[in-house]
DNA sequence: TAGATTGTTAATCGATTAACAATC
DNA sequence: TAGATTGTTAATCGATTAACAATC
């Protein structure tokens, strides 16, 4: 009976931040490290590290702190980085085209193999060595490909469209990078909203300027 | 003095979505809203709608709910969508060139008008209007515009170096698009680490690949 | 063996949800 | 006025931190 517990999404995001620390460190030939250690480093508590690290599994060894090389791995694994994904971009625009061009893609088991658009004047164009196809073929390129995800670059207002349309296709997971939060039943979305990040940007820095403008008056 | 409790960033967090939400029901007309129905509409509790917005203020109407025209405006207010920031893109690559053709910034009270690189044949094009400077003349251009904002697209091998020099110049807020982690004193640093958001994907997809074979097996 | 550091349980803290009096 | 819905306090839930026994 499969009685492992849901791991919460909070614990998930920290993951690829410790993988990213690992894989400095890796580079750096650091070959061991505790909890306490990376603490340091990465400012969260040696407490929730091992936490985080033991909903997976016990990585490390009393006394000795953690084989980095291992550890490495082992979030490797657990994150997928292994797995060869197949993704196709829909929408090449700007941001479809930047990330077609996205070096890190490869790197972490990602392979773009399609880039889809409306536009006739794209179409047949290459970006980073892969046509552009006509949409209407994305239907059949997905099922052709077992393609599991798409990433989502277009106009807002064909997002949801879109989404469903390379859902019932055979899309798996969705990462959208349209301004609307997309939810669609058995397929995994990951949302980006650069926009929303960039207000919340604003309202920290508008923060940030009147305490201290507070400040200031205090010290009259 | 100055009691007001600090807000947690998982509230702030949920802002844009909100903004972004009354947004949508200004434009198909939509006077009033109670927070039952914006709960159905986004997934979110009622209570915690209500929670969220008693951060600000009572911008409700007992057994009214709330004008959607007022909500909209005064969370604009709180999110600093009205304060026409300054910001610059720092590396024009594609992901710089990317947002620097983002429509959303002028729409939400940010202005690009400054793009910096250190490629010489990149120097001097014109993107979105906007001619590339060499990165050198940036520190001048930071003070003498009173730039705020800094968005930084460059390899993340200069990201540290860059964003301080672009702290010391005088930039109060960062928008990090390199995949490592930025922390400044006295600097707001936003960082957006798409390859961490597409690993979160990559492992939501391989739990729910699992979880539907462990179904199966278990059917069998 | 002694020292170090994990894995894990218990305590604390904070965020979400529920409940309801206030009031439009 | 009666009904509806807020603003706000109290209860619950979950995530983080602390503590420590297990063990390398």
């Amino acid at each position: 009976m499969n009685t492992r517990k849901k791991v919460s999404i909070a614990v998930v995001k920290r993951l690829p931040r410790y993988y990213r620390y690992l894989y400095n460190l890796l580079k750096e030939n650091v070959t061991r490290i505790s909890s306490k250690e990376l603490s340091q480093n990465m400012g969260i508590t040696a407490s929730q590290i091992r936490q985080d690290l033991n909903c997976f599994g016990g990585f490390g060894q009393q006394g000795y702190g953690y084989n980095v090389h291992v550890l490495y791995n082992e979030i490797g694994n657990i994150l997928g980085a292994n797995k060869n994904y197949q993704a196709i971009i829909i929408g090449a625009g700007n941001m479809g085209r930047a990330l077609a061009n996205y070096r890190n893609f490869e790197k972490r088991g990602y392979e773009i193999n399609g880039i889809f658009d409306v536009d006739m004047n794209v179409i047949g164009q290459k970006i980073n060595g892969i046509v552009v196809m006509p949409i209407d073929k994305m239907d059949y390129f997905i099922k052709n490909n077992n393609t599991q995800i798409a990433i989502l670059t277009v106009p807002h207002e064909y997002t949801k469209d879109v989404a469903e349309r390379a859902a019932t296709a055979g899309i798996k997971a969705l990462w959208n990078f349209s301004a609307m939060d997309l939810q669609i039943p058995d397929v995994v979305v990951e949302n980006v909203h650069l926009s929303d990040s960039l207000m919340v940007l604003g309202y920290r820095l508008k923060e940030a300027t009147e305490e201290n403008k507070f400040e200031e008056t205090e010290l009259k």
